[in-house]
DNA sequence: GTAGGGTTAG
């Protein structure tokens, strides 16, 4: 690449109007300022244009105004050098000053300046700039038209209007569609949430005969991807393979994480280690895709990522801080915490997030609190993640207090923060507050609760033994109560030894889920606890009949740096006998200490698994 | 002088 050409030269050659740019450039022994050389407006363009590929715009700016005239492409080399480097709000100034001075924007203006439309997500913005092509006839075109679809297709419409309609308008209108405008309809759907249509979109691509480029192919694997389709998945694997593009990076990152997503880890990590070349996003998406499913494995993978002479950045860590936050491996946490320091990153929004939830869920609070208070920039993730930190660390008051916080502040709730509050409430036995919550959140803020809030509130009615009010909610609800409300009125059940409706909810559990063990040997807790023992007998039967165990209980430590688990009923380590010792000590201690230590349902549970 | 793609958090 070209290097700026020093000294710049002259447009005007009066003294008095020399730039500090120019001035620092001048010397006793160069030419005479008064008499320099002039560059043409072509020169001068091709300047400008030199320096935004290079990077430095604001160079390029002074260039341009230093010009005698600017003329409609200096306007646009100005325009698209802003858009290229990222300066969209430059880009539409420029854009403003243009047709204030009277120049007319012809299709490359009205491209370059659509872009950076789209980089600011400013639909408005885009219409505007629509109707002055309209007006001065330059809005036809294969470049014009794909980056007003681009606009439309990126860039929501309004409260109750995805954009897309209008988009879809603008598709199917257009006189020629060529790849680019098929991959901008299929992102459209696919960055709205709607993976489905946009592989329909990209079904009726392929009809039509539209040839197959990587960045098509790419998109419609994230878009198969999003919908989490491994059939369809596979089939677009074979297509991009036959069409030569399936080791190009984009396409095969994407191919990478369609797999990680469709549930199918062998088979991205099998794809991983066939790559001829990787970079830093296949990584990533291995590792995010693995600590999705087993955060040990993430961990591992994490540590061979300098095999590759690659350096972790952002998204690496922010999912190995969910590993880390998944295994509550505190030390490991804390060292990544130390390499995201070094490094600087500290300012990214989401890394922070995971930090917050890192050190929350490895039980250290105080840290998690402290990353918060310090983030300069917060989103609702930033607060829902504290008051996740609170709740599962049994402070139920604060959490309250820091979600009465976050609406002073005019942060508007949604439906998981309403949860997570609850959820905190019903964790600490603040039954009414939670309560008080669950009223807010319907009649106050109109966000219709989900299943998972109806949960929550069922679980903080049956913790505190109100079954009854649990099951009359159970019944207003508008919609039918799955597995996991009745899983948690059945928990509750269990837990205040009410066999009425413990069988009730049992019965639910049985009629959706029937493979569900758990659910038998809640039961039959439920009759045990009850001394049922005909009804214990027969649901224990039927639980043998179903040939499957309970899944074992696990738990794990970390000393040391290293991770020790412990599985309900295994008798493996060396030491278990002294470790069931101890284990006795420990009970007596809380027993004496009156903690309240539940250890009937233990004795039914541990049986299970042996 | 102009348009499209891949990885992160509750």
């Amino acid at each position: 690449m070209t290097k700026f050409p020093f000294p710049i030269l002259l447009f005007h050659p009066n003294p008095r109007t020399i730039s500090p740019l120019r001035k620092a450039h001048y010397s006793p022994n160069k030419p005479n300022p008064a008499t320099p050389s002039v560059l043409s407006p072509v020169a001068a363009t091709n300047l400008i244009k030199s320096l935004c590929a290079q990077g430095s715009p604001a160079l390029a700016r002074r260039m341009f105004d230093e010009m005698p005239e600017r003329d409609v492409v200096a306007w646009t080399a100005m325009i698209s050098g802003y858009a290229s480097n990222g300066r969209h709000e430059d880009a539409w100034a420029t854009f403003r000053q243009m047709t204030a001075d009277g120049v007319g924007p012809n299709e490359y203006t009205v491209s370059s300046v659509l872009t950076s439309c789209k980089g600011l997500g400013w639909r408005r913005g885009g219409a505007v700039v629509h109707a002055v092509a309209v007006r001065r006839g330059v809005d036809r075109g294969t470049y014009v038209e794909n980056a007003l679809l681009d606009v439309y297709a990126s860039c929501g419409g309004g409260s109750d209007d995805d954009g897309m309609d209008e988009a879809r308008k603008a598709f199917e209108e257009m006189a020629e569609r060529t790849a680019v405008s098929w991959t901008t309809m299929v992102a459209g759907y696919t960055h709205r949430g709607d993976g489905y249509a946009g592989v329909l979109v990209f079904r009726r691509m392929v009809q039509e005969g539209a040839e197959l480029n990587p960045f098509t192919c790419s998109i419609a694997i994230r878009a198969c991807a999003s919908i989490g389709s491994l059939t369809l998945g596979k089939q677009l694997h074979v297509m991009v393979e036959k069409s030569g593009h399936g080791f190009n990076l984009p396409v095969a990152n994407s191919l990478v994480d369609m797999y990680c997503r469709c549930m199918s880890l062998a088979e991205a990590r099998r794809y991983f280690n066939e790559m001829p070349q990787r970079d830093l996003i296949t990584w990533n998406a291995m590792i995010a895709g693995l600590q999705r499913y087993n955060s040990q494995e993430a961990l591992q993978l994490f540590l061979e990522i300098g095999s590759e002479d690659l350096q972790p950045n952002c998204f690496t860590f922010t999912s190995i801080l969910s590993a880390c936050a998944d295994l509550a491996v505190l030390h490991c946490g804390q060292q990544v915490h130390g390499a995201i320091v070094r490094r600087g990153f500290t300012g990214n929004l989401q890394m922070a997030n995971a930090l917050v939830d890192m050190y929350a869920k490895c039980g250290s609070i105080a840290d998690s609190r402290e990353i918060f208070s310090e983030m300069n920039q917060k989103d609702l993730i930033s607060w829902t993640s504290m008051m996740i930190g609170y709740g599962i660390n049994g402070y139920g008051k604060e959490a309250m207090d820091l979600f009465d916080e976050m609406i002073n502040l005019g942060i508007q709730p949604d439906h998981v923060v309403f949860m997570v509050v609850i959820s905190a409430c019903s964790h600490a036995g603040l039954v009414d507050e939670g309560l008080k919550y669950f009223d807010a959140m319907r009649t106050g803020y109109d966000i219709p609760p989900n299943s998972e809030v109806y949960g929550c509130v069922i679980d903080l009615l049956g913790r505190a033994g109100r079954l009854m009010e649990a099951y009359e909610l159970i019944k207003e609800m508008t919609f039918e109560a799955d597995e996991s409300i009745w899983g948690a009125l059945l928990g509750a059940s269990r837990m205040h030894n009410n066999v009425g409706l413990g069988r009730l909810a049992a019965q639910k559990i049985m009629d959706l889920k029937p493979e569900e063990t758990k659910t038998y040997v809640l039961l039959s807790n439920i009759y045990a606890a009850g001394s049922e023992w005909g009804e214990f007998a027969e649901t224990r039967r039927l639980l043998r009949g179903m040939g499957s165990k309970k899944e074992a209980g696990m738990s794990w430590i970390e000393v040391r740096n290293k991770v020790c688990s412990f599985v309900a009923g295994d008798r493996s380590n060396p030491y278990v006998d002294l470790v069931y010792e101890i284990l006795e000590m420990l009970v007596q201690h809380m027993t004496e200490v009156e903690c309240d230590y539940n250890s009937d349902g233990l004795l039914h549970d541990l049986e299970e698994v042996t």
